[in-house]
DNA sequence: GTTTTTAACTTACTGCTAGTAAGCATGACA
DNA sequence: TGTCATGCTTACTAGCAGTAAGTTAAAAAC
């Protein structure tokens, strides 16, 4: 059962070439997550990539910027999963699609979320900010630009974006650990409660 | 700068009668969070209840249990400012004052909020769910039975709750972090945000 | 009144993890 | 051919959660 990758011997690498790239680290972290937990320690990350642990400190940093980085990845793949949802001219191009595409992209990357927005030690709220900070900036540009042209003040976008994404967190963290109710009809029930105060339908 | 409390010897403690309860653990718990932030350990607060980590153990359990401990403190906290700024006949009794009332707790326990919504390793899914379901189920209360008494159906209470706890505590984080906005401006535009779903004025 | 048991602690560990210092082997360059 | 730079590993330190075993005082049993 154990994930034993061949052990290299110190020194230089023949070929002189580095063995593993900051992508390499990444990747090895997301399938050691997969596997272990949110409690995936930095040893297991290095074992996965074939590499020792001083390596991962030389391409990412410590436990909080890996942290970081895979929070990206998961802001950035969520962000893009919006996109392809809302692209696909879905049935309703709507909130509550939008929604649902967040339960399930987050249900697709369990472990992942979970690691990401349970940072470890100490400095947490400037790790669990910067995740929020990467999803909800965007966010933020988008209301703030629909206020504008709705002739509205636009200075409730930066708070709301914050609050929708802790709303999305949340309620996603509840779904995955129960199963009862399905993505689409949770979904429906937020954009509920969000859609009128937004403006749209 | 040491805070060194007088130590004791081993053995059962003259007069034969427990030394600290379960209140006290708590008690110095909050003092030692307060002192050193989120990342307080267990020997710290043993050493600020003038006993040893065993004690810890016997009266309220390991680090996940005093996390519960004072998620369940913070959210009595929370719930007793908010049913007290309403019974005091605020100048409006609305959401808005409401809302303002969650972020100044939070804000004067801010390290303990930390503490709490930061979970150190693993399992911290449940242990994140046990505060926002502390906070939430007297929410989802409220919300099914105004719902029922609107004619409308309550099965949206539960998600709703999560959802609004999530965006308070998003919120609270993200403002206790900067200095710009004051609690009541911020206050205000969630409440805007939420409102109109809600079906409050 | 002495012995035994039980209660309430402390000491002293284990095991794990994040982070770092120092060493070693290979390639590049003079 | 010798020196420097590069890219690793080994081998540590420090700190923390959690636990086992030992120590003293009170209470109970004889």
């Amino acid at each position: 059962m154990s994930t034993t990758k061949p052990t290299r011997s110190p020194g230089r690498p023949l070929g002189g070439t580095r063995v593993v790239d900051r992508e390499d680290v990444l990747n090895a972290a997301e399938v050691v997550i997969r596997r272990d937990g949110a409690g995936a320690s930095l040893d297991a990350v290095a074992q996965e990539a074939g590499v020792t642990k001083p390596i991962i400190y030389d391409r990412v940093g410590g436990r909080a910027e890996l942290s970081n980085a895979l929070a990206e990845r998961l802001a950035d793949r969520m962000v893009a999963a919006a996109t392809h949802s809302i692209s696909a001219r879905n049935d309703r191009g709507d909130l509550a699609t939008l929604i649902e595409t967040s339960l399930t992209t987050v249900a697709q990357n369990r472990e992942l979320f979970l690691y990401v927005t349970s940072g470890s030690t100490e400095q947490t709220a400037v790790s669990r900010l910067y995740l929020a900070q990467r999803s909800a900036m965007p966010m933020a540009d988008a209301l703030a630009k629909w206020r504008v042209s709705q002739g509205l003040d636009p200075s409730v976008a930066v708070p709301w974006a914050y609050g929708i994404v802790g709303m999305l967190q949340m309620v996603s963290l509840w779904w995955i650990t129960q199963d009862d109710d399905s993505a689409a009809l949770v979904a429906s029930q937020m954009a509920q409660l969000l859609a009128p105060g937004l403006g749209n339908d």
